[in-house]
Formats: C-alpha cells, structure tokens, sequence
DNA sequence: GCCAACGTTGGC
DNA sequence: GCCAACGTTGGC
C-alpha cells in the first residue's frame, strides 16, 4: 500500500465536504497537471491512503485522512464544454486527464498545519509538501513521513 | 493582493 | 531544442 497527499482548496472542496458526500466519496476531479496524473493513472490502487491537504487557505495543512476507492478512469469534465476543468485538446478515444475516486477515512484530531509540518523539516527530509514552491497537487508521502506526520497529530 | 516558483506554450 | 512570455499555484 502506498501513501499520498492530496491537495484542494477548502472554498472549492474541504474534508467536510468530501465526508457530507453520498458513501464519502468524491471523484478527485480537474487535476491537470501531468505528474499529478500519472501518480493517479499509474500508481494509486484502491485502499492506498492519502492526507487530505487544505491550500490556499487561512490555515493550510493536513486535516484528514482519505483512501483510494476506484482506481483511475478518464476524467470526465475534460470532455465537458460548460465545464471549467474543459480541455479541447482531449479526445474521448485518447483521454488525456485521469481521476481517482477518494473516501473519507477521518478528520485528525487536530489540523497539522504547514508550520507545524516545517518545524518537523530535519524528520521529513525529501518529503515534498514543505519543499518551496512546490506546486503538486497530488504527491507520494514515504511510509516513514506518513508515520511522523501522524505522530504529530 | 502580491509575488516567487514553476509548468506550458509557441516563435524561432 | 531553446527560451521568453504567459498562466497558475499557493504561501504570506
């Protein structure tokens, strides 16, 4: 099993939000950016987790926990016109973007915010989330940084 | 709202 | 294939 970090604005889509939807799950849609998809595509299986990152926010940081519930399939608003996430250069026999669908697990206990996360930088060597300018939105978190992070839940 | 970081695009 | 211009992300 593998471990990840995934991020979404909460004005657009929190953890309350995931956790108030129909069997807790969400189709983790609109990511365009091609390392972010070929994680999903290639990587994720079902019942990996992942950290529930809140970005561009007043307190950004990990809230919760999800697990992967389907594997990857083509992402549907890329075909969609009147959607924002539209790209016109897909086509439906070549799918460019992919998506994974995402459960909710739990909330933390207590938010890990980023500045708590860059105050634990000597033990999360390598680990991306507080790496500057890093603009993943989809990330692998190693076993290790998965179990420190927890531990400052 | 600012701006640094960084990915993508397109002219050459 | 280079790289300037541009767009987006996301912390602050």
């Amino acid at each position: 099993m593998r471990y990840w970090l995934m991020k979404s604005e909460p004005d657009a889509f929190s953890i309350d939000d995931l956790k108030k939807r129909p069997k807790r799950i969400e189709p983790w849609d609109g990511v365009r950016n091609y390392q972010a998809r070929n994680f999903m595509r290639d990587q994720m299986q079902v019942g990996d987790q992942a950290f529930f990152y809140h970005s561009n926010c007043d307190v950004p940081g990990i809230y919760g926990v999800m697990e992967v519930a389907c594997a990857a399939y083509p992402d549907p608003t890329q075909f969609n016109a009147k959607h924002h996430h539209y790209d016109p250069t897909a086509k439906r026999e070549e799918p460019r973007w992919f998506l994974v669908e995402m459960r909710y697990v739990r909330h933390l206990k207590k938010p890990i915010t980023l500045d708590a996360l860059k105050q634990h930088e000597a033990a999360l060597q390598g680990c991306a989330v507080i790496a500057r300018g890093n603009r993943l939105s989809v990330m692998p978190i190693r076993a290790e940084h998965w179990q420190t992070i927890l531990s400052l839940e």
